[in-house]
DNA sequence: CTGAAAGCGCTAACAA
DNA sequence: TTGTTAGCGCTTTCAG
């Protein structure tokens, strides 16, 4: 193993010449710095990790925090911890990979160990068991997703309440007054999951401004549940002509038992989804929709948390504005007889 | 911070029995361990990652490896990733998250900075880049996924041959004797990727076994692709009554058109699937399927590992044996007039 | 602009 | 069964 020593000696010059051409926190002259590089390449040199991190007390590793819950949309979690990732290593630092099993003890493990220099917390609960941890330790971390109280913390979340707003507002605009709404699984809802309550709201709140009448029903993914789910609507409320989806394995169910049922989208039915881009073009009728920006949360989530590791950063929750983009989905609805 | 010698000065005994009495590499009287356990829990201690690294050598971290390629199932990666970093834990080990962005330079990065003790690579090609790499360093590594040549090389995957072989049996014992196999898309057949040759490799050999006809069809995802694929298979085949679909995107439209063309799902025609649980309970018909074993897959890929740098371990090539469920979507042929 | 040297906190010989 | 001690490889004052 090429050590810093060796290329310093390799160089002609002091240990802490080549560790301060490697940090660039002190001025080099030009020659040095090019016979210390050359050194550095010539013997294949890589600086220990081990020993960076003791030394400066600092390990470049970014701690992400994935709950594994069955229930929730997989493709998305990936697509954010991947950017995620890509994201911290254009600013220096690795991902530590931590999922859910240890729970709340990951925290105390990873920040009391100097493991990792800070965290990312995804599928946060509105009263998540993590944030007391959070607030006592010293530990900067950002949250992907937003808890009730996020007092001192930083938050970066799609606003899901804007994007419940913004589905209803699209489908009282296409003249529907009964809206239903297909949303995830009760458990989803029964964990007070923080975007699917704050989405309902949203919907809610807008629904009544404008005077629609609005069903909200959970659903599990799949035909069988998705079947039930959809009698009980049109049992309720028969003429119901609009709907939102926020529940990736219900859209292609939904679309299908439409179909099945002679019901015509977009002209009998409109269908908004709030779903990842890929589902709602790929599905059987490219659908009008609302995206979760995965990417887009992953690369702020990871620009909060080093902004807060080079003291310039601040408690700050950052919503992002939903936009929505019409497919083939929905359409005016129906005159009625 | 709370030190190591600390703890040995609050407990009365020196540093290195503290140290001892973490890592259990030399016997303790019952009540010294006893005194600096406590010591332990009343400071709050922990180690300090980094310079318990410097000292062993040992980061009791492992890399993995996802590249990221729009055209895999993401699901099936990201319950993998989850196993890998569970059973990692099970083991002392944390679980550093590479992506494809860096390719082959991450493997230098990690293995030389001494970041990690070992890695492993999914979504292996049969020609991966990183291979040569990896054969160089001394970096214990192990693949999830096949590559051609495996010399010097630990693997583990689902045995795809076998999973095709099965697949044809199960429908020789119900009496199909046309079978139509839909593949994936003509470009996974192209790059050879390892699982879909290998697997189409087992479907072949058994059928021409069993005195079946087979015929094999690559198709892309969605309706139109399978619309026209189907349209072929019974043009050339129209005594076709069992199928084996070995693509996530054309199980629901497979499904979807034969329904439209009042093919029957078991009665008249069989479906089996190879595609991940979820997919096959979810589907508009439950489905005979092959699963791929993500968890099993990624917990045999950390244990191999583990014993790797525990110094058993040997370089192997670990095949999964296929377990196919049967469900509703196969069944006795019908009897031909 | 560069060097010398003191640790960072822990492990693992070597001694007892 | 326990203690002493020499590093591990790097960062960062403090001097020059």
């Amino acid at each position: 193993m090429v050590t810093l020593a060796e290329v310093a000696q390799h160089a002609g010059v002091s240990a802490s010449t080549v560790s301060y051409v490697l940090s660039g926190k002190r001025s080099i002259s030009t020659t040095t710095r090019q016979r210390v590089e050359e050194s550095i390449r010539k013997l294949g040199y890589h600086p220990n990790a081990g020993a960076r991190a003791l030394a400066s007390s600092r390990s470049n590793i970014i701690a992400l925090m994935i709950p594994l819950r069955t229930d929730m949309y997989v493709p998305v979690m990936m697509e954010i911890a991947i950017a995620v990732a890509a994201g911290a290593r254009t600013h220096g630092y690795d991902i530590l990979l931590l999922t859910g099993e240890e729970g709340p003890d990951a925290v105390r493990r990873v920040t009391g160990s100097g493991l990792a220099d800070a965290m990312i917390l995804m599928d946060v609960e509105l009263d998540d068991e993590r944030l007391p941890l959070l607030r006592d330790t010293h530990q900067p971390s950002v949250l992907i997703g937003l808890p009730a109280d996020t007092e001192g913390l930083t938050c970066v979340d799609l606003d899901f309440r804007a994007t419940g707003a913004l589905c209803v507002e699209h489908l009282a605009q296409l003249g529907h007054r009964d809206i239903a709404v297909i949303g995830e699984a009760a458990a989803v809802y029964e964990r007070h999951t923080g975007f699917a309550e704050r989405t309902l709201d949203g919907l809610r709140t807008r629904a009544r401004e404008l005077g629609l009448r609005l069903l909200h029903r959970p659903c599990e993914g799949g035909y069988d549940a998705m079947s039930a789910t959809l009698a009980r609507v049109f049992d309720e409320r028969p003429d119901t002509t609009g709907f939102v989806v926020q529940n990736e394995s219900a859209v292609e169910p939904l679309l299908a038992l439409l179909r099945q049922q002679g019901r015509a989208v977009p002209e009998d039915v409109s269908v908004v989804a709030v779903c990842p881009e890929q589902v709602a073009t790929q599905a059987s009728v490219r659908l009008t929709s609302v995206a979760v920006p995965a990417q887009e949360m992953g690369r702020r989530a990871v620009e909060q948390l080093v902004a807060k590791l080079d003291g310039r950063g601040s408690d700050e929750v950052v919503l992002l504005a939903p936009e929505l983009t019409v497919r083939a989905s929905s359409g005016p609805a129906p005159v009625r007889p």
